[in-house]
DNA sequence: TCCTTTCTAGCACACCCGTGATAGAACGGC
DNA sequence: GCCGTTCTATCACGGGTGTGCTAGAAAGGA
């Protein structure tokens, strides 16, 4: 039973509510007071919880990462063993594992825009580097997870350097999530989904 | 014979200025006071040369697209005829012509960098809506020109979808433009010629 | 009940921003 | 010489920002 309101609570209301205002008018005019207003909160008591504006943007892009994060590895859970399946299952799976970085839906497309928008904030303001770099290192890891867990089941094209198929994949990845935030009239959800079937068949061993 | 000063070089000497502050500091953080700083300029005079910061930013973006445009559009003349050419010259000039689009070099570094924070602001600021707008399709148009031709020519595996191909290929250019702006350590240039050469290797007819 | 902690609300300050307005300097044509 | 245009320089205003600070309300344990 909390005393009156549960803090943790609190911070999740304030820090979705930052992200409706990214999404909206962009990170860089999301303002204290634009996200106050948005959780319709004072400002004062928004700063109760977060004690600055980096404090505030840092726990934001964290929880971020852990929700994206937690969903990525409930799927790797989820899916166990890959080799016992077979191989056109195993695509399927892969693709919809990689198809949880694209913004196929309101709320993939809210995920994928916010991120877009804190990684170019990171470029500049350190506040923000070393989250952004564990993010990519993170996402490199685990495309060379699945990659190499295809292989081991054999399921794909042999003489394959996987290193450069994992960049290659993150790329694709990037790419289609930027496209499809940026202008999804010209990339429209089924045609990102049919260009990453597309590239992982391309990878699977012939038949 | 200019009367004083070149308002055209002026311009030009402005821009490349506020291309200097944008690398340095970010576009949301780019200011008319510091971009006039960087050009050892008064405020006044930038202004004069330039009604409105939407103005300049328009300008500056407009001057980039016409740059790397021009570049681009100067290679394809310089290919000429894909045809009469063997194979792999066929893709070496592909990937030549395509990694302009890479931030390869300290040039197009800053051209990457430039675009990609005026394409993230142009998500949510409509004066940029537009020019994003055109610069995606004429992205796109270019690689389905240039699929078409190597296919035309014979050099292509059968059976792509060139739609298709042309989105995978914009994906993939646009994320590795992303990740080796953001990330260069993970991403140096040499291993993103190398997952851009595997990619048309991947698309060409085997042998 | 009283007291402490938690929470909400608001003011005030210094800072930076874009921009309108103005005035003076530099220059070219006559 | 003079005049009009071009260019440079500066001030002032209104608006938005993050943040330090304070005061009061709300809540729960003693």
């Amino acid at each position: 039973m909390p005393k009156h309101v549960d803090p943790d609570a609190r911070r999740q209301q304030v820090v979705d509510a930052l992200f409706r205002v990214v999404v909206r008018e962009g990170l860089h005019r999301t303002s204290l007071r634009g996200v106050a207003n948005e959780a319709q909160l004072n400002i004062g008591s928004l700063r109760h919880y977060f004690a600055s504006q980096q404090e505030l943007m840092r726990f934001a892009m964290q929880s971020m990462i852990d929700r994206v994060g937690g969903r990525l590895l409930a799927r790797v859970e989820q899916i166990g063993d890959l080799g016992s399946r077979p191989r056109p299952e195993q695509l399927r799976l892969a693709a919809e594992l990689l198809a949880e970085l694209l913004p196929l839906d309101e709320r993939r497309r809210t995920e994928v825009t916010v991120f877009l928008d804190f990684n170019a904030a990171a470029r500049t303001d350190p506040a923000f580097g070393d989250l952004a770099r564990k993010v990519a290192e993170g996402t490199r890891w685990l495309l060379r997870r699945i990659l190499a867990r295809l292989d081991a089941a054999g399921s794909l094209r042999p003489g394959l350097d996987l290193d450069i198929e994992a960049e290659r994949l993150a790329a694709l990845v990037d790419g289609l999530g930027l496209s499809g935030v940026l202008h999804p009239d010209l990339l429209p959800p089924q045609k990102s989904w049919d260009v990453l079937r597309t590239h992982l068949e391309g990878l699977a061993r012939a038949g």
